[in-house]
DNA sequence: TTGCGGCCTCAACCGCCGGTCGAGGGTTGA
DNA sequence: TCAACCCTCGACCGGCGGTTGAGGCCGCAA
């Protein structure tokens, strides 16, 4: 069991076998008297968390959510298997949402957007009244923080919500752009398209304002 | 300068700029008094690090040994982006670093601009048709490179610059706005507003995407 | 049945990475 | 002159990816 894989990978350990199974990455079956039992599934499961780990850098946290999407019967990984070359290879993602889980997942009641904007509840109604913070169901993602500390910010200089729609404007015809033209997935396209419409945007405001 | 970078990426501070700098990632030019100076080039360099980082989850020690593949004329660019690798950009241009200037205080030529941006003579033609760059007097500054650059990425996904003028629009907007609020002196208000409206921006798009 | 190696759990600990903080001090511009 | 930056340098920090060790159960051979 444990020698099949040391023969691949030379640094796996039993506590390090151990530590993922404790970081839910493999749920090794047990035996009567709670040995753990490697099934083939298991030992390909770690086969793929260790060469991620080794050849793409990733994160335990982030195999893991691969892991998980695999289960949910999404693609598997891009490369197959990588094996060999250690050089370099794009970090691929198994699933369409992959999204950074940082920012966009986080799920925020509307009390805790507002005190972690550290805004007054006025100026989130304003906020909302002209969608620059929208909520999904009942939860804010953290860009609708970022969103709603600039307008604070904004508010200082005396500008007020209404001035800033059409920022919101502005923003959604981005969006739809991309949208257009990388299909309404969220993917690795999407992002990088993203990426750069708020870069153009950028260089396009400094530009214009040095003028 | 810091502003710049952070429209786009929320969470770099000045402490984490020195960081980089004391790892060898960076290497920024001075002042006479000791002060740092980024030049559109550290700017590129760090736009990569930071997308890296945050994109691929490479380890610094990682992004180091790739930029130092990429300085030396390779292309190890692992589908990930590094937009303009320092070869692209063609010795003897006037490139930000060599005289020191700050983006927006650098004159080209319309040939330099073209070559800096690796664009070609048609897409130029049509950036300036558009207004998406436009010309001060008969010379261009350091930010229609960057413009061009985004531009030409753009058209890699099939959007053309036709496509791009609600940018324009959106960035004129937005200057009207600043410079009503922090009058038209380009002064400090000014760029902390510029900087507010970027962020504010990128906020939104990534917001509105994600949902 | 005793002994001994190997597995178990759980908590404490560890080293490295990627920064942040703060003291002490110079620079700049109003 | 003063506030608001910037500088350096060293201490400190939290999280990640494990390792170590104490205390205990299992299984097999002598």
């Amino acid at each position: 069991m444990l020698q099949v894989l040391q023969a691949e990978f030379a640094d796996v350990t039993i506590s390090k076998l151990r530590f993922l199974e404790a970081e839910g990455l493999v749920t090794p079956a047990r035996t009567a008297s709670g040995y753990r039992k490697f099934s083939a599934a298991d030992i390909e499961r770690l086969r793929y968390v260790l060469t991620a780990q080794r050849d793409q850098y990733l994160p335990l946290k982030v195999i893991k959510e691969h892991l998980g999407a695999m289960d949910r019967g999404l693609r598997p990984t891009p490369g197959g298997r990588p094996a060999a070359p250690a050089a370099v290879e794009p970090a691929g993602l198994p699933v369409a949402e992959d999204f950074g889980a940082d920012r966009t997942e986080l799920k925020l009641t509307r009390e805790e957007l507002r005190v972690a904007a550290g805004i007054s509840v006025e100026l989130l109604e304003q906020l909302e009244s002209h969608q620059l913070v929208v909520a999904r169901g009942n939860h804010y993602d953290g860009d609708a923080i970022l969103v709603a500390k600039a307008a604070a910010e904004f508010g200082r200089y005396g500008v007020e919500p209404r001035h800033l729609r059409p920022f919101r404007t502005a923003a959604d015809r981005e969006v739809g752009l991309i949208e257009q033209v990388a299909g309404p997935r969220r993917d690795d396209k999407t992002q990088e398209l993203a990426a750069l419409a708020v870069r153009l945007h950028a260089a396009l405001v400094r530009s214009r304002l040095s003028r």
